[in-house]
DNA sequence: CAAGTTATCAAGTGATCTATTGAATAGCAA
DNA sequence: TTGCTATTCAATAGATCACTTGATAACTTG
């Protein structure tokens, strides 16, 4: 007890976690999961990777104890081992944004430039008076699988063709998986160049859901 | 904006912080500097591997925002960057104990077996009314960087010789590094070998002040 | 059962990571 | 300046990791 092989032993151990998020694909596979399990047939297309490496990452994730595997007939669907789980990779990102500049500007790149956002309550506060639409853009899928309530769907793809259904007279807010997710700001650009109002929500929908907020699951999580 | 190279670009640049936790080393030197900061020569010595390597480490993690970094004459204190980063390896830590069963197994084999613990009120409310001493048994530079308030300093290495400084009528309660930290249920078999009546307190230090717990810092953090 | 999907396995190659060694540098003190 | 200590650098060998390819296994459906 106490020696230094036992004292080796145990950081090893707990390397086995954090060497599970030390590759960005497996990091990818982590946030896609943190909107909804999906088998790995799914997320290695929308990865875009093979499926032998898909296969192999998951496997990685799953011994490190990061997912949940469940067969489905032919299929096999993965998710996140709980919330504990989800917390974990939410506190990696964040620390990763506040603390490395490379994070934050290859964000900025991606994210294009900002739009306006609305915070959590004032979300709240303005949907309860009636003057404001709010707008889940992720895949469907996703949305199928759990959002904000009274939230309703249309996914980025499709938000041109569907402008007609959105009031001409309430202003729009877009959501999608987060604040690194360029689906809502790009809404948010097309909305307003539809002539629309429109901000996105600070947040995606797996915060909002770890914060215990207001929210649908149309399937088991 | 919004490519497939952009968004890899990103996973890439988050995975330099999960990297940096990908490494036993690494992450047994993240451990040391969670109590205080500490010199480069300190680091290598107390974590028993060489001054070359220890740096090199330290680089690493100072590459990924985890630690900062200040010249003091001719060595260099490396500290950790910030309660954030704390609380990410306290959860990054917690997680693995809780999903990985080698991690448990590993505690369990390093800390010896299991000594009666108390929690954090109900060590407050005793040392209030008075029939409880705290001790802290960690080396005596991190008792004097911070410790829990109305603690004294006594090393586990000093303990047994310095048991007549214990009143005879009163609990003890030690604490030290944290949950696998092996000092303090160490200690308490001493303590109850030397006659006393002892538990250790669930927590360590890095947890306790964390939780915004009255605490004293003797130097700067 | 045969055909078709989905997932995993196995092997191999190139890339990255780790720890060591020995040398170089920076600051301090005599 | 010279010596001394603390830290970092550079080069290297061994280990581990990532991704590909091609084959195999599990399951469903016709």
């Amino acid at each position: 007890m106490g020696s230094r092989k036992e004292k080796d032993a145990l950081f090893e151990a707990i390397a086995v976690m954090g060497k599970a998020f030390a590759s960005p694909r497996r990091l990818e596979l982590v946030d896609l999961l943190a909107q909804a399990p999906r088998t790995v047939d799914e997320l290695a297309r929308t990865s875009g990777q093979s499926a032998a490496n898909t296969s192999q990452h998951l496997q990685a994730l799953h011994a490190a104890g990061i997912v949940t595997r469940t067969r489905e007939g032919t299929s096999v669907r993965y998710a996140l081992a709980g919330d504990e789980v989800l917390s974990l990779w939410l506190a990696l990102r964040e620390v990763s944004v506040a603390r490395l500049a490379e994070v934050e500007r290859a964000a900025r790149e991606y994210l294009g430039g900002d739009v306006d956002a609305i915070g959590r309550d004032e979300l709240v506060a303005r949907m309860r008076s009636g003057d404001v639409v709010l707008v889940d853009v992720r895949p469907s899928e996703e949305f199928e699988a759990g959002h904000i309530e009274g939230a309703r769907s249309i996914p980025l793809e499709e938000l041109e063709g569907r402008l007609g259904e959105l009031p001409a007279d309430r202003e729009v807010v877009a959501y999608c998986r987060g604040p690194l997710c360029a689906f809502a700001p790009e809404a948010v650009r097309r909305l307003r160049a539809g002539g629309r109002d429109a901000r996105r929500l600070e947040e995606g929908w797996p915060e909002w859901r770890l914060a215990g907020r207001p929210a649908e699951h149309t399937r088991a999580a």
